[in-house]
DNA sequence: CCCATATTCCGGCTAAATACCTAGTCGAAA
DNA sequence: TTTCGACTAGGTATTTAGCCGGAATATGGG
């Protein structure tokens, strides 16, 4: 198999950090890659750097001194879809590595890695693939997951409390598109009664329609 | 050091699994640990042994016969707020580890492990910390993360497509709460106008009334 | 150029929702 | 026991939405 040329940009504020990359990168004896690394020290030298020519991977500073990682991994994602992104950064934070993550960047890993360790995230991020510090792992699933998971469940909001479980009942099927009739006759009750009912909800929800009444009952998460 | 004696629960609806596992631990020699391992078939004989004595770990079968391990995960850990939970599965998929995992289960691992990859997931429960198969562990972050992030951007609904701006914009408009008479106002236009743009976007969307609107405008992104 | 679509406007009709009432039963809580 | 809220049901009225027609203008693409 050929040595597949790797055409890199480095976005980094700090140019010592990236010519030491380069080098690395460079005149290291990597089997099935050779890389071709660009320099990049700001968002407008990464844009020209972009328009340049057709780079394979970004790989992105998180803070630099003008701007962040995140903001340039959107703007450079904007431009060239197709590109993959690498965080490289100096901190193990797990917002930081969501961020990041949130931004587009395939992978996220810590600039204490080694060289064997960097290009093995390279590749594994070349072939579209996630890859981010193995620390970060649970920690981003535990933030994330358990953390949306446990906020969509349920509302926070004061007025769901008030709600009585016969108007949560009759609101999930307002959102199912049933009429008051539709719905009097499902509950095996008067129409009239359906019609107490909304009322009261519009008024404990202090909304004024039904569209009112459906919008919050999605929001808070009253109907699936 | 001593042998410290952890007590387990197994909640799965095969005996012949729930023997295996209890021989396999109980009878294993595990240095650091001991095990003292109960069965429970399904949810009230879980509830039963839950209350006889005070568990470490439950060790949860994704599938039962009568309820799911999500359901049962919730409910164990409703009444036993401390208790861990690590969920044994036959099944690879994402979505049933992140079930679980919302449902507060700190791990998640398949059935074929071998007995000493499950002592370790014990222990890393027992810890308090997360502990999966390795190869979910990319596809949860890459769905839920990654997932979340794309969807409330925009929705890849073929309707939402095919309706103009000026629907969108009076999409928007009913679900304020406006009238169509009161859409008309702020837009400089006929009533009548509104009317019909409505009836336009209840057929574009297939859907029966306001409430269908509503609904489907707030979970597919037309709205903030 | 024609055609499709979006956008605008009109009338009239029926069904539904909204608003404001009274009032009975029932169970739980004070 | 009394009080309160939930649930039930009905009365009366207006407003709004939903559905059926038709039609004019503009815009953009083939």
């Amino acid at each position: 198999m050929a040595k597949k040329n790797v055409k890199i940009l480095i976005v980094d504020d700090h140019p010592i950090l990236r010519d030491g990359i380069k080098t690395m990168l460079e005149m290291g004896d990597f089997e099935g890659h050779s890389f071709e690394v660009s320099e990049a020290g700001n968002g407008i030298e990464m844009s020209e750097q972009l328009n340049r020519k057709e780079f394979d991977i970004v790989i992105m500073d998180y803070k630099l001194e003008e701007t962040d990682g995140p903001t340039l991994t959107k703007k450079a994602l904007e431009a060239h879809p197709g590109l993959r992104v690498l965080a490289l950064s100096n901190y193990g934070d797990v917002d930081y590595a969501a961020n990041m993550l949130e931004a587009g960047a395939k992978g996220y890993v810590l600039k204490s890695v080694g060289t064997a360790e960097l290009v093995a995230s390279i590749t594994t991020v070349l072939e579209g693939k996630l890859c981010y510090t193995q620390s970060l792992a649970n920690e981003l699933i535990e933030k994330k997951i358990l953390g949306i998971g446990a906020a969509d469940l349920k509302s926070d909001n004061p007025a769901v409390a008030r709600l009585s479980k016969r108007e949560i009942e009759i609101i999930q099927l307002i959102c199912d598109q049933l009429t008051n009739e539709q719905i009097s006759k499902q509950l095996f009750l008067s129409k009239r009664t359906i019609d107490n009912h909304r009322q009261n909800i519009l008024n404990k929800l202090g909304m004024n329609n039904t569209a009112g009444l459906v919008r919050f009952a999605v929001e808070n998460g009253l109907v699936l």
